[in-house]
DNA sequence: GTAATGACCTTGG
DNA sequence: ACCAAGGCCATTA
């Protein structure tokens, strides 16, 4: 199965704090991978596969940009529930990134 | 079994 | 500063 790496992808992702973001590096990062990067992208493939809900909207690219909104149920899907959920969108990528920049090994450390 | 692709990141020219 | 190529891990053809 895609076993315990998306596992951990989709767990750090729900843990993401709302009007938060994260990127695919930072997880990867995380989960011991920071060359995985891809791999967490994959797994954001899938998470409409899972049975919990995945926020992979608060997950995009090391430049703030919204690489993985096609992948939504329509590419406006995304920006509209960062929106919802106070993240402001301008031209598919974050505003103040760095600052709503949510850092796994930052905030959950070890 | 090999080969190609991907919601990426880093490094080299 | 900008453009190009490589790497890494997992899935799919």
């Amino acid at each position: 199965m895609e076993k315990d790496f998306f596992e951990m992808v989709y767990q750090v992702v729900r843990l993401i704090p709302q009007g938060r973001v994260t990127s695919y590096g930072a997880i990867a990062k995380y989960l011991g991978s920071a060359k995985s990067s891809r791999i967490v992208g994959y797994a954001m493939n899938g998470s409409h596969q899972q049975k919990i809900l995945v926020p992979a909207q608060r997950v995009v690219n090391r430049n703030g940009l919204l690489t993985g909104k096609i992948h939504f149920a329509t590419p406006n899907t995304m920006q509209e529930l960062l929106e919802q959920e106070g993240v402001k969108i301008k031209n598919d990528k974050v505003v103040d990134f760095e600052e709503l920049f949510w850092d796994p090994s930052e905030e959950l450390k070890l």
